[in-house]
DNA sequence: CCGACAACCTGACGGC
DNA sequence: TGCCGTCAGGTTGTCG
């Protein structure tokens, strides 16, 4: 579910609420979610100040005082909670911090984990250490997209969502970014034009901005009655409009399975 | 090394 | 109303 936007906007919303504090009371309501929860994890996080929350690719980062970071990632389904009143199905793990605030990790599927790592080696943990460059950052462009993709016969979408190329893309943003730069999804990468390369390296970013902006707006809005921090309804190009007229030509979307997973396409934009 | 696919788990939705 | 099949934003391991 949450892809990197999604993401960067929960730990927007967790920054004001949990820097600076101190973790009070750490409640484990099951022992496990997609692997089992770090030993001691309540225990260790009891007492630690926060000092930042952050984002590396789909994952949530909490330093402590302690030199622990804490590594979060909400799978499909991972919603925080912020101050939800009472405790509800689904909520995992509760976090209470000396401002009196309560945030509650909520994940049907299960999908999603919870580690605790030494900040200083955190980018080596296997968790992160083969995590491609953050697509809103310098080391993403052209040039990387140009070597990642050449003489690759995987379809572009395999590629882009190939989180060891860059980081943070999921399928709805693969599919909005590859609708941008007119590069249809099944397209092998070794056969993208250099020309439709730079669209992507521009696609990227521009469709990830623009959704942390939508995310940030409905933040601010606080639309969801218990603050739920989780994604955010966003219309989309492509992306679940099967059936339904490209914005920018009419054509009607088309929907493929790759891999298993939908791609949504405009066959008259993209080749 | 590469690419496809099943598996993990629950909930929502459409059809009958 | 209820049952069943299908699908869902991610990651990882296995197989050919």
């Amino acid at each position: 579910m949450p892809e990197l936007p999604e993401v960067e906007t929960v730990m927007r919303g967790l920054a004001p609420v949990w820097t600076g504090q101190a973790f009070t009371r750490v409640t484990l309501h099951r022992a496990d979610l997609r692997r089992p929860f770090p030993d001691g994890l309540g225990q260790r996080l009891t007492g630690a100040a926060i000092i930042a929350c952050r984002r590396r690719a789909k994952y949530g980062l909490v330093d402590t005082d302690r030199g622990d970071t804490l590594i979060l990632h909400l799978g499909m389904s991972g919603r925080m909670r912020v101050d939800p009143g009472e405790t509800a199905k689904h909520d995992h793990v509760v976090f209470e911090t000396s401002n009196g605030r309560t945030v509650a990790f909520n994940d049907a599927r299960r999908f999603g984990s919870l580690d605790l790592v030494a900040t200083a080696a955190a980018d080596q943990h296997p968790l992160l250490s083969n995590i491609g460059p953050e697509p809103l950052g310098p080391a993403f462009g052209g040039a990387l997209l140009a070597a990642a993709f050449k003489d690759r016969l995987a379809p572009a979408k395999a590629l882009l969502l190939d989180q060891r190329i860059v980081a943070g893309l999921g399928n709805i943003y693969v599919c909005e970014a590859l609708f941008r730069a007119g590069i249809h999804p099944a397209r092998t990468g070794g056969s993208v034009a250099k020309a439709r390369l730079k669209a992507l390296a521009a696609a990227v970013p521009a469709v990830l901005e623009e959704a942390i902006a939508a995310g940030g707006s409905s933040l601010r809005d606080h639309a969801a009655p218990d603050g739920t921090l989780g994604y955010f309804q966003k219309t989309f190009a492509v992306y679940g409009q099967e059936g339904n007229a490209c914005p920018v030509c009419g054509a009607m979307v088309e929907r493929i399975v790759q891999s298993g997973r939908s791609s949504f396409f405009c066959p008259s934009c993209q080749h």
